[in-house]
RNA sequence: GCCGGGGUGGUGAAACUGGUAGACACGUCGGAUUCAAAAUCCGGUUCCGCAAGGAGUGUGGGUUCGAGUCCCACCCCCGGCACCA
């Protein structure tokens, strides 16, 4: 065989027997384990980054591992087509979004097959096509049936210039990214859909998770924030009227001692009329902020009003505040402030000297003085009338009884969740199936005339939506009257909320998913994909999951039983300031690094020039900064071999990674030794079989370390998901077997064990050369289809072992030891070490730690 | 601001259950091979020190025979925050 490894040759000879065997089309079989294996799919950008050959690397591991260990194995693909930056993209080139799109589909899926992933490209889809979407929006006008959607004024973000809606990314600093005109908040008509109608049930679930990382549970448990807490109203004085306040601290309502309302709460815009310093505050207020972060890490600032309320216990007076951080859609757009024991109320109450009213102390003795900051904790209530000595918990039930008796309070469960709103004004995503009919009620698109098609012969002004702009899109009729079409389109987050089911029956124009086929799928056994989508695409699929089976579709509660969150591929960027006080920004491959002796870096310089360029950081590959990589050089370079194990290799997945060319080398080299070892191997006679009670201790030796590897990558593949460090302990394995010297026929035994076990437990990371070198080791089978080795536990077994000593905690010595030894042997043992002695001589040895198979603690004072 | 992560050699990292800190690589230094180079192979490489030894996992404290790992406080970095996907 050829002693050089030709990449080229090998993934092209790999890939054609796939593809010419289809050998990764699947379809249902009750007789065999299935295995569902899904990567989130991507947006059609225009190239593959290296965050995408991290995602799918993973995901291919794991579905050739699985299919190893004799699985039905699926892995789809498709693309999230719809989303802004088709739009943006069509604006600069003059294309349509469709287009454009279309053919960033086609470049990237002739990346993903060079990559040789193994997809059943069969079940392809992409959101944008009306065989996708239609059943979205039959799906929608099922939910509106049920009532589960509804229509509310919503705010959205308005550039008065272009006369158009933003998105929060096209507000940079409070303006209009093309227009640069200070952007207004404005109320529109949207539709909503009930998601906290299933608060409960999606936070319940989570702990049916187990396959999830605890991190991704909790922070969707803190998004939907349920809460248990009382509803109360505070009457306004000289009205009939009342102010309805929503708290989780009932026991401190004692301390009360002033209002705060949202600037767009009814009565803030009352109070507005009235006062001219309050118009303009809750004027302010309305253009200041567009995101919730923005929102909380403004000043804290307010305004009073000549409002009143009365406490509903002592009767008191107390003042009402319109305050910027009071947010309208959390409780009732109202809060009661405790500033002695809230850190916001607190900060605010010291601002505009408003009075602070201690009336929980601490369990313990600790003095609380709450002028100088808040007691946030459960305590012991002080100044609270006749729930003064009650605990906080006591307190709670009796003041809420309290106010259930005088009718103006109630217990209460409240989420931080809110519905979710799914109207975009935007052209390049799903036509939302509504229609409004002549005396302005709503009504859905009749299912026999979906899908509703989006236009795809469109130009773009970069202004306006086109179907906003055509006079003749929306005009339709409706059981005969006259009717409107709603212009305005589904968020992206409906295509990317049911991808994974539509996945087991792409291809049905009869309905949505065939059951029979979903059921057999789903759920999927893993899922991965960043972790920047811990939360809304997850929160908002495992809500799809719960409807799709609420209208009898699939029938299990959850999308996703495992849950893998790969970090981000970072990379160094370089700069230079220009003389018209810009930046260029200069990408990470065209610069050369200088080093000093240690390999500390000197200085970067540019490869054209020779001048320096600055470095500017390690950060997220991006545009902007020019620092991503085109993973297309490197697999032009290596092959794509080399890509997937150095980026399995690099890092844990779960980790953020740097990327760093030299380590590409790095890889390379590894796959060059592997071949050369199996073409020298190869090249000498066939070896016998293993007699594995007869070898020597070399033989033995590298026995054992072949077993133990597999032990180690078959836990490292499936429990641990740690491919760095299983691709290290094929590289110890390859190590050992280079050591080894040939003499015998059965020192080339074990050396074929060692490199049939090194390829085949390579094979789900790097493919193509496993599929070539397994066939010159001798096998018919295809790799892709060989069965996961098994560890022999005799072959693990080992006599004597090494012990470390330590006194006082200090590593002293070693022992090598029987593995059997008991205790007392290990201790006399240690104690008479030589070094142990020269340790503890002149001290008193007071105790001796023994943990058999590890090490001894002689602790000597 | 709130929620969730992270910080270990010159670099990527390993240490899985509280038990040898730095596996495996990259880089670098030295050597072999070569007319020479590439490729390959062998050896050294946390820091200080000639050595014995000492110090060392963001900072400061604590628990323990023993802490990268557990607890408390702090600093810095990253992700998300509902219209980027």
């Amino acid at each position: 065989m050829e002693e050089h490894y030709r990449p080229e040759e090998v993934e092209r000879t790999a890939r054609e027997f796939w593809e010419s065997n289809d050998t990764f089309a699947v379809s249902e079989d009750p007789e065999r384990p299935k295995y569902y294996c899904l990567s989130m799919f991507p947006y059609p950008s225009g190239k593959l980054h290296m965050g995408h050959v991290r995602n799918y690397t993973i995901g291919d591991v794991v579905s050739r591992y699985q299919r190893m260990q004799g699985k039905n194995v699926l892995q789809p693909m498709g693309w999230d087509a719809f989303g802004l930056p088709a739009e943006n993209a069509a604006i600069q080139n003059r294309t349509a979004p469709a287009a454009w799109t279309r053919q960033n589909i086609e470049h990237m899926k002739n990346q993903l097959r060079q990559l040789g992933f193994g997809y059943d490209w069969g079940r392809e889809l992409a959101t944008c096509d009306p065989d996708y979407y239609r059943w979205e929006q039959w799906f929608f006008t099922r939910l509106y049936e049920k009532g589960l959607v509804y229509k509310k004024n919503a705010t959205v973000n308005w550039d008065p210039v272009d006369q158009t809606v933003l998105a929060n990314e096209q507000v940079v600093d409070g303006r209009g990214w093309r227009s640069g005109a200070i952007v207004e908040q404005k109320e529109i008509p949207q539709w909503f859909i009930r998601i906290t109608d299933y608060a409960d049930e999606l936070l319940d679930d989570l702990d049916k998770l187990d396959g999830w990382p605890e991190q991704v549970k909790t922070m969707q448990r803190n998004w939907i924030g349920r809460s248990e807490g009382v509803e109360l109203a505070f009457p306004i004085k000289d009205s009939e009227e009342s102010l309805s306040v929503y708290t989780t601290r009932p026991d401190t309502l004692m301390g009360v001692t002033y209002m705060a309302l949202a600037a767009r709460h009814p009565l803030a815009q009352e109070a507005a009329r009235e006062s001219r310093e309050v118009a303009e505050f809750v004027e302010e207020c309305r253009n200041s902020a567009t995101t919730t972060a923005e929102m909380e890490t403004m000043e804290k600032r307010g305004v009073p009003t000549s409002l009143k309320v009365i406490h509903p216990l002592t009767g008191e007076e107390i003042p009402v505040w319109i305050a910027n951080f009071v947010l309208f859609e959390y409780g009732s757009g109202a809060l009661m402030a405790v500033p002695a024991h809230d850190e916001r109320d607190h900060e605010f109450a010291c601002k505009y000297r408003l009075p602070i009213r201690q009336v929980i102390t601490s369990h313990d003795e600790d003095y609380v003085d709450c002028q100088e900051r808040a007691f946030t904790e459960k305590g012991l209530l002080i100044n609270s009338g006749r729930y003064t000595g009650m605990n906080s918990d006591e307190a709670f039930d009796a003041i809420a009884s309290d106010l259930k008796e005088k009718g103006i309070g109630r217990r209460r469960t409240n989420y931080r969740l809110r519905d979710w709103g799914v109207s975009r004004q935007r052209y390049w995503g799903a036509p939302i199936p509504m229609l409004t009919l002549e005396n302005g009620e709503s009504a859905p698109v009749p299912e026999d005339e979906l899908p509703v098609r989006l236009p795809e012969d469109v130009t773009m002004d970069g202004v306006q939506s086109p179907l906003k702009t055509d006079p003749d899109w929306a005009k339709t009729t409706y059981q005969g009257q006259p009717a409107f079409r709603e212009t305005d389109t589904f968020d992206t987050f409906m295509e990317s909320s049911w991808y994974y089911a539509r996945y087991c029956s792409p291809n049905n124009d009869k309905a949505m998913l065939d059951p029979k086929a979903a059921n057999y799928w789903l759920p999927v056994d893993q899922y991965i994909g960043g972790i920047e989508h811990a939360i809304l695409h997850l929160l908002y699929a495992r809500f799809f999951h719960k409807l799709l089976r609420d209208v009898g579709l699939v029938n299990s509660d959850e999308p996703f039983s495992r849950l893998l969150c790969q970090g981000m591929v970072l990379a160094e960027t370089y700069y230079r300031e220009l003389p018209n006080g810009g930046t260029e920004w200069i990408p990470p491959q065209d610069v050369e690094v200088e080093r000093d002796s240690k390999g500390r870096v000197i200085q970067a310089v540019h490869r054209n020039d020779g001048k320096p360029v600055t470095t500017g950081g390690v950060t997220k590959m991006s545009k902007s900064k020019n620092n991503g990589i085109d993973p297309q050089a490197i697999i032009d370079q290596y092959g794509a071999d080399t890509v997937r194990l150095f980026i399995m290799f690099a890092a844990p997945p779960e980790q953020s990674l740097e990327w760093s060319d030299s380590g590409v080398e790095g890889a390379h080299r590894f796959l060059r030794r592997l071949w050369r070892m199996v073409a020298q191997h190869t090249a000498g006679e066939n070896a016998p079989a293993l007699d594995a009670d007869n070898l020597n201790e070399q033989q033995q030796n590298l026995h054992r370390k072949t077993h133990q590897t597999i032990n180690k990558v078959s836990d490292d593949f499936s429990r641990r998901m740690t491919f760095n460090t299983a691709i290290a302990a094929v590289m110890e394995l390859l190590n050992d077997a280079g050591k080894l010297e040939v003499r015998e026929a059965q020192d080339r035994a074990v050396l074929q064990e060692a490199l049939e076990t090194a390829v085949l437990v390579l094979a789900p990371v790097t493919p193509h050369i496993s599929h070539v070198l397994w066939q010159k080791l001798g096998h018919e089978t295809p790799v892709v289809d060989a069965s996961w080795p098994q560890a022999d536990e005799s072959a693990l077994k080992q006599d004597q072992i090494e012990l470390v000593v330590q006194v006082n905690g200090k590593l002293r010595s070693r022992l090598s030891v029987p593995a059997d030894a008991d205790r007392e042997t290990l201790e006399t043992q240690a104690l008479a070490d030589e070094n142990v002695q020269r340790f503890t001589d002149g001290k008193t040895v007071h105790k001796v730690i023994v943990v058999p198979g590890k090490l001894v603690n002689v602790v000597a004072k």
